[in-house]
DNA sequence: GCCGGAATTGACGTGAAAGGTGAGATTCTC
DNA sequence: GAGAATCTCACCTTTCACGTCAATTCCGGC
């Protein structure tokens, strides 16, 4: 159990370097709780664990999710206050679930933004004027209904 | 060829009330040079034609597509150019595509961290600490190859 | 022909996000 | 003991998409 007590620490620098990031976004993230080091020498320089390491990792893959520093702070401190206890871990699972759907929502978004995109494609070969909307390829607008273009004409 | 001189126009305030939009966010779009009023009365005022009207539309669609103003402009500017010019046309049937494909991997990217949110959620059966990770669970992690986690404490 | 509500330009503010940039002091490493 | 590397404050920066005065002018109805 002694053998924790002197396993491999790191610098901030080293931390950093290794993790494409400078020291001042390490630093902003233990400004933020998101990553607070194991220890502090006896000069008071921060002393980072490889668990630490692992910290910064996970941030950056959420991160790259798209998720806010926010957000991601939201999941840590849920995951620290679980220590295994049974009620926090559900309520994790719970919040990994409405992200899950979040995400659903937004690829359902992203699939009728690829499906329009698709569509104007596709009508580029038709039409002679992208803004030219209420016109000859109007009838062939999947949109129709919805365009409050009409409704604006249409006087409200 | 004189009905177009005088088709209905409209003021700055119903265009903004029509769309849910303050004056303000009209004009700031006309900074933007995103659209630009079909004439000034004179006096000065901003008069709006139903072709107006549609950009405002189309502003708010790719709007809520995720694209920001700016990019939303850049399309226009090459709508803009097109005035039915076919090099051009097939210019921005490229620049969609460019979109398209940006948006398929914006896709990828999406099903990836679905694909992860469920693994992770899976995960919380078995692990024991969400960052316990070069540990037990570590030989059925599909990341370990990887992972900077393990190369940063194999030394660099 | 006058009054109140709508528009005009211009300039500055905002608020969240994610850090950047010194300054001045201390500490670590060779 | 010199030159990196770190430390803590504390303000600065950039981007985005507008908001908010302010002072002035215009338009439309009675």
């Amino acid at each position: 159990m002694d053998s924790e007590t002197e396993a491999t620490t790191y610098r901030i620098g080293e931390l950093a370097a290794a993790f494409g990031v400078t020291c001042r976004t390490v630093r902003y993230y233990e400004e933020l709780g998101l990553l607070e080091p194991a220890e502090r020498g006896e000069g008071g320089h921060r002393r980072y664990s490889a668990r630490n390491a692992i910290h910064l990792k996970r941030i950056q893959q959420l991160k790259d999710y798209g998720l806010a520093l926010a957000d991601i702070k939201e999941l840590f401190d849920l995951a620290r206050e679980d220590r295994s206890g049974e009620r926090v871990r559900r309520k994790l699972a719970e919040k990994y679930r409405e992200k899950l759907e979040e995400a659903l929502r937004r690829r359902r978004a992203l699939e009728d933004y690829i499906g329009d995109l698709t569509w104007h494609l596709d009508q580029l070969e038709r039409v002679q004027d992208f803004f030219q909307c209420p016109g000859a390829s109007c009838l062939a607008c999947p949109y129709a209904e919805k365009c409050d273009v009409r409704l604006l004409a249409a006087g409200a």
